[in-house]
DNA sequence: CGGCTCACGC
DNA sequence: GACGTACGTGAGCCGT
């Protein structure tokens, strides 16, 4: 027989966290549903990881407990709780029953005690226990054989509290934990404590006397005064305190173990009572038996067997079906079309047998609304057929009324507007290894339904563009840019093969070397690439200094090794390891997965709606990050060669576009200055924040001030900061304060973008690209940190995004007016990579940064830099 | 298969 | 004083 484990959950720990941690949400009945949701997700994450046998949910029984009678005063202040949470609790009750899981309550106690009797009794019958709360007093509990989960930040996020991590956590052992409450206090249960005893000085006593009890006696040996005076004032209080912190574990619990024994859900019931919620998500996560999900609404449609004149109407939605994400490589599985004749399912063969269907796609005229307009205009090039007349697009119109929203799935993105006949891929197709295209019927129904959901879905992104006014930034911008970044991923890049080959030969020399290099420094062969294995090397066996800890570990990272390097000689062979490494794993072997056997090219694909600032990203392969800091990687590059004889490579890159757009939006003259004038704007930076002249600038202060400069354009914290000049975080906060007070418009901006984003909820950039800061309101630190930084630097990162986009249109256009033959083929966020025959260049030399530099009129000049060459790495 | 750590670019 | 700190993609490891 399997182990058996008990879960047991602090009901109202966890309603009240998941209320506080989630927006007020309303269901249609106008019932608040986010602690009934969040404690819905804590439980269906708990029940998954844990698969326990035996549940328990304990709540707290009425306002009084036996505590009051040692305190009058125990959780006295406390707010009520607030009635928007209280009338959620029936639904909670309802929802455990749904669940098949058992409740308890006890007059008198806390569900606390409830939870400690039964773990230990528990832990008596031979369970595995894991305990759930949101409160650290249960830490107290953990033993050999029980866990304790604590909610980290939101509900589902927690931490594990193991006597081991306790004693790491706090260097105390877990029979402490009620001493150091007791000395602490808690203001939230009123409990008093020592004053003026934090949980640092509390752990520092504890670790020196190690219970309450033994440094009140020994109390004379207490270093420090004050600290003497106040635990001697307060003697009687400390004692009490620990004992008001004091879990029951003998509380008189009639329930047994067998009796919370876990059932199963009852699937009607819960499905019943998610839709009474509105819970939507959930109804769709959940595997009900039989499928039995919310009805679709009816939807009468045609699975084409010939195409007919009716049918191509327009204007159309046309949905282009394929199973993989990698449109270069995968196939279409059908079109689903909908216009005013009806809905209908073509499948692929009958689509391939008609000329009516190809003429139809390809002409101009006859208009046609799509989900990701390059994805199907590149799917159906592949195919050899043509698609024109794209005058919308649903996931750009999406992407660009809200960036934060999930647009892989078409389905959600539909039900974001309200819209619901469409299930989701992963519920017709499955996931993973299970993924499959099913029966002719369920597949047309599907791809039919798209197809109808799109037009309607249409009529609502319209409307929606135009009220936001994004208009402009969907059809003058995106839109078109779609077209652009669809031949490129077309055309794709040629990649010298061979190059790459002997270069991977090369390092894989290299990297033989260096591993046994290190094993014969370690006295011992291990895994370099494991960082658990090469932490117990360092750390353990060498003995080296823990400088950083992970989550899980030792760090081993190359910022922690880099100081590590003058402890031992293995340090920067291990360096060494890692870099080639990387270059080998990645760029040789992963670049040689994906070249196209027949061109030896490979296809990027450009994700243009997925960035939360309106850059772009790329996959299979990534080619954004290809090396070029430090030599060895850069050599990468060489491997990128133009797919014609007698053509060369040429790139051409915005030399400083963020800050530049920094100066026109702040208006900052000195910043402006620096720009009109064309300095070196880290020296010119250098020169105002340290107040010294040009010449008396140090390499080391204009390293700085790069640092803040980048700092300021990538919206990092001090502590960020602090970390990229290896400096304090002090020091790193002064260094923006004088940054700041040296551009006082920057300053000036700075503060406005953020009450601005704060009456708005938004921010926005130049073309009126958008991003919601829903973290501004937060009130957990971090994340409204977190959202005033996004505030400050979206307008600037997006904004430069919008520029380099409306260059890439601006460029196709005239390449094509000019009759010249040269190919933009990349984008790198600030630079454009083209390759071109070698009798172009001398018209690209000042064509390219012309079109570049006038791609937007802003109050400080722009600037490009430009190179060519027989290669990419050529091209600098 | 998913989470974690690490490393590359801008 | 804690909190956990630019955005992306991809590789390898490791526990499930």
């Amino acid at each position: 027989m399997s182990k058996k484990k008990l879960v047991l959950i602090d009901g109202n720990s966890i309603a009240y966290r998941a209320f506080f941690a989630l927006p007020l949400l309303n269901n249609d009945k106008g019932i608040h549903t986010n602690a009934i949701y969040g404690f819905t997700t804590m439980l269906m994450k708990i029940m998954e990881e844990e698969k326990p046998t035996h549940v328990l949910v304990a709540f707290d029984a009425g306002k009084t407990t036996f505590r009051h009678e040692t305190f009058t005063e125990y959780k006295g202040g406390r707010q009520k709780t607030p009635p928007e949470l209280s009338e959620q609790f029936p639904f909670i009750r309802e929802l455990l029953k749904a669940y098949g899981i058992s409740h308890y309550e006890l007059p008198n106690y806390e569900a606390d005690d409830i939870i400690g009797t039964l773990s230990k009794k528990a832990e008596q019958d031979g369970f595995s226990v894991k305990v759930i709360s949101g409160d650290k007093d249960l830490t107290q509990l953990a033993s050999e054989h029980t866990t304790v989960m604590i909610t980290k930040k939101g509900i589902t996020d927690m931490e594990e509290y193991t006597p081991e991590h306790i004693r790491e956590k706090w260097e105390i052992d877990v029979s402490q934990i009620i001493d150091m409450k007791g000395l602490m206090g808690d203001s939230s249960d009123n409990i008093p404590g020592v004053p003026g005893v934090g949980e640092k000085t509390a752990i520092k006593l504890l670790k020196q006397f190690s219970s309450i009890e033994q440094l009140l006696e020994s109390i004379d040996e207490v270093s420090g005064k004050k600290l003497k005076e106040k635990l001697e004032e307060n003697k009687e209080q400390a004692v009490m305190s620990k004992k008001l912190a004091t879990i029951m574990t003998d509380a008189p619990v009639e329930i047994t173990l067998e009796e919370v024994f876990y059932e199963g859900i009852v699937d009607e019931e819960l499905q019943m009572l998610f839709k009474e919620l509105g819970f939507q998500s959930l109804l769709e996560k959940f595997d009900f038996e039989g499928g039995a999900l919310e009805e679709l609404e009816e939807l009468s449609f045609i699975v084409a067997h010939e195409i007919t004149q009716e049918m191509l109407a327009h204007p159309s939605a046309l949905y282009v079906e394929m199973l993989e994400e990698n449109y270069m490589n995968g196939k279409i599985i059908g079109y689903g079309l909908s216009n005013q004749s009806g809905h209908y399912f073509i499948p692929t063969d009958i689509a391939r047998e008609s000329e009516g269907w190809q003429e139809w796609l390809r002409d101009k005229s006859k208009e046609k609304v799509v989900y990701d307009a390059k994805k199907s205009i590149v799917a159906l090039k592949r195919q050899g057929l043509e698609l024109n007349g794209v005058s919308f697009d649903s996931l750009l119109a999406a992407y660009i009324i809200n960036p934060a929203q999930n647009h892989e799935d078409f389905a959600s993105v539909g039900k974001e507007y309200g819209l619901s006949c469409v299930q989701s891929d992963e519920q017709v197709y499955g996931k993973g290894a299970k993924q499959a295209v099913p029966n002719l019927d369920a597949l047309s129904e599907h791809v039919a339904r798209k197809a109808s959901m799109l037009w309607d879905l249409t009529e609502k992104l319209k409307t929606a563009l135009k009220e936001n006014h994004q208009d402009a930034l969907f059809f003058d911008l995106e839109l078109p840019l779609a077209f652009i970044l669809g031949e490129m991923e077309y055309q794709g890049v040629k990649v010298d093969r061979t190059r790459l080959t002997s270069m991977g030969k090369e390092l894989g020399g290299k990297l033989k070397e260096l591993e046994e290099k290190i094993y014969e420094l370690a006295g011992e062969t291990f895994n370099i690439n494991s960082p658990k294995q090469l932490g117990v090397i360092l750390f353990e066996k060498l003995e080296l200094p823990v400088i950083k800890k992970t989550k899980t570990g030792y760090s081993t990272s190359a910022d922690v090794l880099e100081k590590l390097q003058s402890k031992h000689e293995i340090v920067k062979y291990i360096l060494h390891y890692r870099q080639l490494g990387k270059l080998n794993s990645t760029y040789i072997e992963g670049l040689l997965k994906v070249i196209h056997e027949d061109s030896d090219k490979v296809h990027t694909r450009f994700n243009q709606a997925l960035t939360q600032t309106g850059r772009l990203s790329s996959t299979d392969p990534n080619l954004q990050n290809i090396p070029i800091r430090l030599e060895e990687g850069r050599k990468i590059r060489q491997a990128f060669v133009p797919s014609k004889e007698g053509w060369v490579i040429f790139a051409a890159d915005y030399s400083q576009i963020e800050l530049r757009v920094l100066a026109h939006i702040s208006g900052d003259d000195k910043l402006m200055e620096a720009f009109q004038q064309d300095e070196d704007v880290h020296t010119k930076t250098a020169m105002e924040v340290f107040s010294v002249s040009k010449d008396d600038v140090t390499s080391e202060m204009r390293r700085h001030a790069k640092a803040v400069n980048f700092g300021i354009v990538y919206g990092i914290s001090d502590f960020g900061l602090s970390q990229s000049l290896n400096i304090t975080r002090k020091e790193a906060g002064e260094f923006i304060e004088r940054y700041l007070d040296t551009y006082p418009a920057v300053k000036e901006y700075m503060e406005d973008i953020v009450v601005e984003a704060r009456d708005k909820g938004y921010v926005s950039t130049l073309l009126n690209r958008r991003r919601y800061i829903p973290e501004l309101t937060s009130r957990n630190f971090n994340l409204r940190s977190f959202g005033e930084r996004t505030a400050m630097n979206t307008p600037i990162q997006g904004s430069a995004a919008d520029i380099i986009k409306q260059a890439m249109i601006d460029m196709a256009k005239r390449l094509e007016e000019e009759n010249i033959e040269a190919k933009l083929l990349l984008q790198v966020h600030d630079e454009l990579i083209f390759e071109a025959p070698q009798s172009e260049i001398e018209k690209l030399k000042t064509m390219v940064p012309d079109v570049m530099e006038n791609a937007v009129e802003l109050n400080v000049p722009l600037k490009v830099d430009f190179a060519f060459g027989p290669t990419w790495y050529d091209a600098k």
